[in-house]
DNA sequence: GCCCAGGCACTCA
DNA sequence: TGAGTGCCTGGG
């Protein structure tokens, strides 16, 4: 499916900035990954002059009609549908907007801006946003892919595209089947360390409070509620719940400190590096609505200073 | 081979 | 309530 006229965007932006961990670039400068149980590549190609402005093509491959479970919006959607990559790039939103009032918080905020200019904060499946931020704490970028890859080896469903075969992102249900089976045990193939017991338990806690669908109901919530409610996930502590609110229930007013950000305050607004209530202050304050998306320029911004 | 990572829970003042 | 500390493990 092609969609025209696409502004403030970049594939390299949006995979490179740490927000999805399954994409991967290609040889031609197109990305695949699976979302939504789709296999899917996905290509922009830009206007001459206008690096961030032009046409996004998106391959999908998704048998059975790729209709994800859950109760969302775009969980109701089949992920080769053109509503589903919509949503899932958010094309709706207008990020050149976005970007003209951060911009104008500040120069440190403007460089960031600039920077990354063409990342869109992805609306993902919050299990899988879940799953895969207890797996990223304390750990590198290459890891994380690798130990989710695993997860979905061991527990996705195999399918086949062309000549590539790909795993789909376990389900909740079958997750929580093995786990009651083999116990923590299952976990182990994964190379998960420390986190498999994290992972352990958010899978019981989720499956108790109505699997994959309380997740997708968390979206009807208030921030604060949504983020109490994930909060109180054994393992889950308030960067990783943020995560999970900004990049799987669409709630952009949190704003995840992670290192790279308390670096980033500390270095442009001079905020202690261990201050996170004064950084999370910072960022209601100055950047609003749009936290979240601050968050996601300053943080890619950060990594490329070093 | 060593080091350390996009945190978190737990402990102890 | 805040600061300090241990934690799995494999990629760089």
């Amino acid at each position: 499916m092609i969609f025209e006229g696409v502004k403030d965007f970049s594939l390299e932006h949006i995979f490179e900035c740490g927000q999805a961990f399954r994409w991967k670039k290609m040889e031609d400068g197109a990305y695949a990954g699976v979302a939504g149980g789709a296999y899917a590549i996905a290509a922009f190609a830009p206007e001459s002059g206008r690096p961030h402005e032009g046409r996004l093509t998106v391959r999908a491959h998704a048998p059975e009609g790729g209709r994800t479970e859950g109760h969302g919006r775009l969980a109701a959607a089949p992920a080769e549908s053109r509503e589903f990559w919509a949503g899932y790039f958010d094309l709706a939103r207008d990020y050149g907007a976005i970007k003209r009032r951060l911009a104008a918080s500040g120069s440190a905020m403007a460089e960031a801006v600039a920077y990354g200019a063409g990342i869109r904060i992805l609306e993902q499946d919050p299990w899988e946003a879940l799953i895969s931020f207890i797996i990223s704490q304390n750990n590198h970028i290459p890891r994380i892919r690798g130990c989710i890859e695993n997860l979905c080896r061991h527990f996705g469903e195999r399918r086949e595209y062309g000549g590539d075969e790909y795993f789909t992102f376990p389900k909740a249900e079958g997750l929580a089947e093995a786990l009651t089976e083999r116990g923590i045990d299952a976990l182990a193939p994964c190379g998960l360390g420390y986190r498999a017991k994290y992972i352990a338990e958010a899978t019981r806690q989720v499956i108790e409070r109505g699997g994959e669908g309380y997740l997708e109901g968390l979206k009807r919530q208030r921030f604060e509620e949504a983020m109490k409610a994930i909060t109180s996930i054994h393992g889950v502590g308030p960067k990783v719940a943020s995560c999970v609110l900004l990049f799987g229930l669409g709630k952009r007013e949190g704003f995840p400190v992670d290192v790279w950000i308390a670096r980033a305050m500390k270095e442009f607004y001079g905020i202690g590096e261990n201050d996170r209530a004064a950084a999370e202050a910072y960022a209601k304050e100055h950047f609003g609505d749009a936290a979240g998306i601050a968050q996601q320029y300053l943080f890619y911004y950060a990594r490329s200073q070093k």
